[in-house]
RNA sequence: GCGAGAGUGGCGGAAUUGGUAGACGCGCUAGAUUUAGGUUCUAGUGUCUUGCGGCGUGAGAGUUCGAGUCUCUCCUCUCGCACCA
C-alpha cells in the first residue's frame, strides 16, 4: 500500500520535534568548531515578502550544511524594529506605532516558523526594545566621551507647508510626498559620529576580507573615496574680512590651467558676497531649492554665476575669477574647488557655458595632439607652466606641491569622500539620542539609561509627538542636578542594525551590552543579505564593530568573514492603459499565456479573456503589482518545495525570477522523490539508508550495479563542491539527476548488489537535500535510517574506487571543430590516441588534402589536430 | 552624473574555470495510461539544411591549436549614492 506525499502534515509533524527536542539551540562548546551564521534581520513591515524568503533560505542551508559538517551553529533571528514606515502606518491607522511593530512581529515570526529555519528562537529580540536600545544609548555615551561624537549644522530636506524634515525616499521630483510643496534644504543642529577617524582602517582592513565579493569591497573603497592631492591656497583680498580660499585638488600639476574657482553656494565666501548683491542671493536661495541626495545634485544642470570678484593664483600671481556653482559640494574637502577647464570635463563644460577661458597645461607624451571638443583628463607633459614645463604628470605633482608647501601656499593633503555619520532623526519610531541639555543649551550625556521612547503617543502626521511631550524632555542635569532637557532627535536605525550581529551572542546579558560569549561567536562566519546593502549598512557595521574594539568590548577587528550578496526576486509584469492614461498592472496569478508551437509566449489574457501588454520581468513590488506571496505558496506546496524552488531557481548571488509553473515542478520532484521511497520501502526498511561499508566488496559486481555507483559518486562530488561554493542550484540539479539514475536502474542486472547500491543512492540523495528540505528529508531518515544516528550525525564522502572508469571518452577535433568521440581504454599512451584519433574515418574525411601541422592531446578530453 | 554588477534556447539556468555550449528544471510537440480539468508515464525539443554539414553565448574587434570563459570598444538592463531599510 503506498502512501501519498503530504507535506504540510509531515512539516507540522517534524516541526514540532525540533522544537521539543531544541533541535537548533546554540550553547557555547570549546571542543567543538563554532559557526555562526546570520541573516540580514528583517524590518517587521506586516509579512515575509519572497526577497525575506530566499534571505532566510540560503542562510538555512547554509546553517544545515555546517551543522552535517560537524559545527556548533550559532543562527539567530530578530527584528530590526525602529524606522519610518511604522509612523506611516500609525498615521493611517491610528494606532501607536509600538502596536503595530509587535503585531507584525508575531505574524512574521509564525511565518518564518512555518518555513521551517533552523533559529535559536530563545536569542531573538527586537531592536524597540529598551533592554536592547539601552546598550547603544550607553555605547554612544562612552564614544561621547572619547571625543569621537560631535554636533554641527547639516543640511535637511525641508517640506515647508508640513513644516517637517522629509526622509530623500519622500522627496519626489523635489517635491514633498505628501503636501506637494517645493522642498528646500534647511540647516539644522545634529549629532554626528567620527567615521573619518576610522577611514583609514576601513579601507586598509578590507583587503584583510578575502570571503566578500570583489564588487562590494570595490564599493567600499569607491565609496570612502580616498585621495591623494595637495591643499592650495588662493588669497583673495578684494572682501574685507574675507579669509583665503583654500581648495583641494588631486591634480596639482594641472595649476597652471586654472582659470576660475568655484565655491559651493554655502560657502562663507558665497554668503558673505551675496549680501550686498542681489542676483547672487537669489541664485543661492535658488541652489536651496532641491532635495539633499545626491543623485539629485550630480543630474541637475549645471549652474554658476560669478561673485564678480577675483583670487590671486598662488604661483602665476594672476587675477581668477571667482565663481558661486550649484555642484560644488559644502561636505567635500573645503567647499571651493579650482576649475581647469582643459583637463576636467565638468570644468571644460562649465567654462564652454559660461564663456571663460579654456588654458591647456599638459600635452599627450608622444607629442600627439590633445583630441579637441573634450577635456584632455591623461597625464602628460606640462607646457604654458612656466618653470614648470616639460616636466611629467607625475613628477609635477610633487614638485608643484613642496614649490607651494615652500611658500605657504599649500601641503600635501589626503582627502577622503566618505563624510561623518549623521546619526540625528527627527523622528519619533527611534532610539531617544541620550543627551540632556542644561539652560544655557550646553549638551552632556545621559546616564539614566535606558531613556526610554514613551509608547503611548498619538501621531498626527505633523513631527514627532515627544518634541512637544513635557513628560519625557523634562529631566535634571545629571551632574548639578539643576532642571535640564532632553535631546528629542532619535538615531538613525542604522544604529540599530550596526551591532545587532554581536548582541546574538548575549541577549540576556543584562549588566553590561556584551560579555565574552562575543568573542567565543564572533566574527560572524556567514553573513547573508542584500546588495543593496553594500555600502551602507555594511560599512557601518564594521565601524561599529571597531567602535566597540576600541572601547574594549570585542577582541575582533572586522564582524563579518564571509558576505554572500543575494541578488533580488523578480517577477514577469503585465499591465494595460486605463482611461486616463496610466498603466494599471495585473498581478502574474490572474494572468494566463497563450503559447506558439516552441514555447514561446504569442498572448497573455486576464481570466475574462481580455489581453495584457507583457512588461518586462521586474522586482516584486507592490507599485508593479508582481507580487508573490510566499504564504499562498505555503498553503498550496509546503514550505520545503518554497524552499526547494528558491534555491533551485537561480544561484544566490543572481536575481530569482518567479514563475508559478516552475515552483510546481519543484513540487513535483519532492513527489517522485517520495513516490520512490514508498516503491523501495520494503528493502529500505531492511538494508536502511547507508553508505557502502565495504567498497572493496564491490569491484566485482555486475556492471550496471557499478554504473549507478558512479553516477552516484560523481554526483556526490558535484554536490560537495557546490555546497562549498555555495551554488545551490546546482546541489538541487545534482539531486534531481541522481533521481533520475535511480528511478531508471535496472535492479534485476544487478544481482546481490542491487539493495545495498539501492540503500547508498537514496542514503546520498536524503543527505544532498537535507538542508534545502528538511522536513521530507527528516521523515525519510526517521523511516529508514539508520537508528543509532541522527540525520546531521554524518555528512557524505566520495569513494575515489567508484569514479575509476576503465574506458574514457575522447573528443576528437579537426582545426578546433568537432569530428568524432572516441572511446578510449584508461591506460591508453598518447602516442596510441593520436593515432586512433587519426585513423578515424570521419577525422580522414576531414584531413583529406591537408598537412598535419600540430596534434594536440588534452589527457581525458580532447585531441585537436591542426592542419592546413 | 558617479560607483558596482549582469547579458547563453521560447523561459530560469549549467558548463569541472581556456577544451564536446545548452546539465537540471519550466514551457512546448507527439504518444500511452487515466479517461473531462493544472494526473502520471514514454519519446522529442538551439537554429538553418533535414544527406553529410553550416551557424550559434548582447554587438564589433583581438589573443589562442581552441574563447560563453581572457583583452579592448560599444549597446542594453539592474543595484547603490549618505534621512527607505
Amino acid at each position: 500500500m503506498q502512501q501519498d506525499y503530504d507535506p504540510q502534515q509531515i512539516e507540522t509533524q517534524v516541526q514540532q520535534q525540533w522544537q521539543d527536542t531544541e533541535a537548533f539551540k546554540a550553547v557555547e562548546d570549546s571542543e567543538k568548531e563554532k559557526f555562526y551564521c546570520l541573516e540580514m534581520f528583517p524590518y517587521p513591515s506586516g509579512k515575509l515578502h519572497m526577497g525575506h524568503v530566499r534571505n532566510y533560505t540560503i542562510g538555512d542551508v547554509i546553517s544545515r550544511y555546517q551543522r552535517m559538517l560537524g559545527k556548533n551553529v550559532l543562527h539567530p533571528m530578530g527584528w530590526d524594529a525602529f524606522g519610518l514606515p511604522a509612523e506611516n502606518a500609525a498615521i493611517e491607522n491610528k494606532t501607536a506605532p509600538a502596536a503595530w511593530t509587535e503585531q507584525n512581529i508575531e505574524n512574521m515570526r509564525g511565518q518564518l516558523k512555518r518555513l521551517g529555519f533552523s533559529y535559536d528562537w530563545d536569542r531573538e529580540f527586537a531592536t524597540c526594545e529598551p533592554d536592547y536600545y539601552r546598550w547603544e544609548q550607553w555605547f554612544f555615551t562612552q564614544l561621547y566621551e572619547r571625543g569621537l561624537v560631535y554636533k554641527k549644522e547639516a543640511e535637511v530636506n525641508w517640506d515647508p507647508v508640513d513644516q517637517t524634515v522629509l526622509a530623500n525616499e519622500q522627496v519626489v521630483d523635489g517635491r514633498g510626498w505628501r503636501s506637494g510643496a517645493l522642498v528646500e534644504k534647511k540647516k539644522i543642529p545634529q549629532w554626528f559620529i567620527k567615521i573619518t577617524a576610522y577611514a583609514e582602517e576601513l579601507l586598509a582592513s578590507l583587503d584583510d576580507l578575502e570571503g566578500w565579493p570583489d564588487s562590494v569591497k570595490t564599493m567600499q573603497r569607491n565609496w570612502i573615496g580616498k585621495s591623494v592631492g595637495a591643499e592650495v591656497v588662493f588669497k583673495v583680498d578684494q572682501v574685507a574680512g574675507a579669509e583665503d580660499l583654500r581648495v583641494f585638488t588631486t591634480r596639482p600639476d594641472t595649476i597652471m590651467g586654472v582659470t576660475y574657482l568655484a565655491v559651493a553656494a554655502d560657502h562663507p565666501l558665497a554668503v558673505a558676497v551675496a549680501e550686498d548683491n542681489p542676483a547672487l542671493a537669489d541664485f543661492r536661495q535658488q541652489c536651496q531649492q532641491t532635495s539633499t541626495a545626491e543623485a539629485d545634485l550630480e543630474t541637475m544642470e549645471k549652474l554658476g554665476m560669478p561673485l564678480g570678484i577675483n583670487a590671486v593664483h598662488p604661483v602665476s600671481g594672476e587675477e581668477v575669477p571667482v565663481w558661486c556653482a550649484n555642484f560644488v559640494l559644502m561636505t567635500y574637502g573645503t567647499g571651493a574647488v579650482m576649475a581647469v577647464p582643459a583637463h576636467d570635463q565638468r570644468d571644460y563644460e562649465f567654462a564652454s557655458k559660461y564663456e571663460i577661458a579654456i588654458k591647456p597645461v599638459i600635452f599627450p607624451e608622444d607629442g600627439s595632439d590633445a583630441p579637441a571638443g573634450e577635456a584632455y583628463t591623461e597625464y602628460g607633459v606640462l607646457g604654458n607652466s612656466g618653470e614648470f614645463d616639460g616636466l611629467e604628470s607625475e613628477a609635477a605633482k610633487e614638485v608643484i606641491t613642496n614649490w607651494l608647501a615652500e611658500r605657504g601656499l599649500g601641503e600635501e593633503q589626503v582627502n577622503y569622500r566618505l563624510r561623518d555619520w549623521g546619526v540625528s532623526r527627527q523622528r519619533y519610531w527611534g532610539c531617544p539620542i541620550p543627551m540632556i541639555y542644561d539652560e544655557a543649551g550646553e549638551a552632556v550625556p545621559a546616564t539614566d539609561f535606558p531613556v526610554e521612547l514613551p509608547t503611548d503617543v498619538v501621531m498626527d502626521g505633523v513631527g514627532s509627538p515627544i518634541k512637544k511631550m513635557a513628560s519625557f524632555i523634562d529631566t535634571l542635569h545629571p551632574q548639578t542636578q539643576q532642571p535640564a532637557q532632553r535631546e528629542t532627535d532619535t538615531f538613525d536605525t542604522f544604529f540599530e542594525s550596526s551591532w545587532y550581529y554581536a548582541r546574538y551572542c548575549c541577549p540576556d546579558l543584562d549588566t553590561a551590552m556584551l560579555d565574552q560569549r562575543a568573542n567565543h561567536w564572533l566574527p560572524v562566519d556567514q553573513y547573508i543579505g542584500g546588495i543593496e546593502h553594500a555600502v551602507m549598512h555594511l560599512l557601518y557595521a564594521r565601524f561599529f564593530h571597531k567602535l566597540m574594539r576600541d572601547v574594549g568590548l570585542l577582541d575582533s577587528n572586522e564582524p563579518f568573514t564571509n558576505l554572500l550578496t543575494q541578488g533580488m526576486v523578480t517577477a514577469e509584469t503585465y499591465y494595460r492603459f486605463n482611461e486616463s492614461g496610466k498603466r494599471e498592472f495585473f498581478n502574474p496569478a490572474e494572468v494566463e499565456l497563450e503559447h506558439d508551437d516552441k514555447g514561446g509566449v504569442l498572448a497573455a489574457r486576464l481570466a475574462d479573456g481580455s489581453s495584457v501588454e507583457i512588461g518586462g520581468v521586474e522586482k516584486m513590488s507592490k507599485s508593479k503589482n508582481n507580487g508573490v506571496d510566499p504564504q499562498s505558496m505555503i498553503d498550496l506546496y509546503g514550505a520545503d518545495t518554497v524552499r526547494l524552488f528558491t534555491m533551485f531557481a537561480a544561484p544566490p548571488d543572481q536575481s530569482l525570477e518567479w514563475n508559478d509553473d516552475a515552483i510546481a515542478g519543484a513540487s513535483r520532484f519532492l513527489r517522485r522523490l517520495w513516490n520512490l521511497f514508498e516503491q523501495h520501502k520494503e528493502t529500505l526498511a531492511e538494508v536502511r539508508l547507508a553508505p557502502i561499508a565495504d567498497p572493496t566488496a564491490m569491484q566485482n559486481v555486475a556492471r550496471e550495479a557499478k554504473a549507478l555507483r558512479l553516477v552516484t559518486h560523481t554526483i556526490t562530488q558535484r554536490a560537495l563542491r557546490d555546497y562549498e561554493r555555495k551554488q545551490f542550484n546546482t546541489v538541487v540539479a545534482a539531486a534531481m539527476e541522481l533521481t533520475n539514475a535511480v528511478e531508471k536502474a535496472d535492479w534485476n542486472a544487478m544481482g546481490d548488489a542491487a539493495s545495498a547500491v539501492l540503500s547508498e543512492a537514496c542514503y546520498t540523495l536524503v543527505k544532498i537535500l537535507t538542508p534545502v528540505t528538511p522536513h521530507l528529508c527528516e521523515y525519510l531518515w526517521q523511516h529508514y535510517g539508520t537508528q543509532e544516528r541522527g540525520l546531521n550525525d554524518a555528512w557524505l564522502s566520495v569513494d575515489e574506487s567508484a569514479l575509476e572508469k576503465d574506458e574514457v571518452t575522447y573528443v576528437v577535433q579537426v582545426n578546433g571543430k568537432l569530428r568524432a568521440k572516441l572511446l578510449v581504454a584508461a591506460s591508453a599512451e598518447k602516442a596510441e590516441i593520436e593515432a586512433m584519433a587519426q585513423a578515424d574515418s570521419n577525422v580522414q574525411r576531414f584531413l583529406n588534402g591537408l598537412t598535419i601541422r600540430k596534434v594536440i592531446v588534452v589527457p581525458n578530453k580532447l585531441v585537436n589536430i591542426v592542419a592546413n
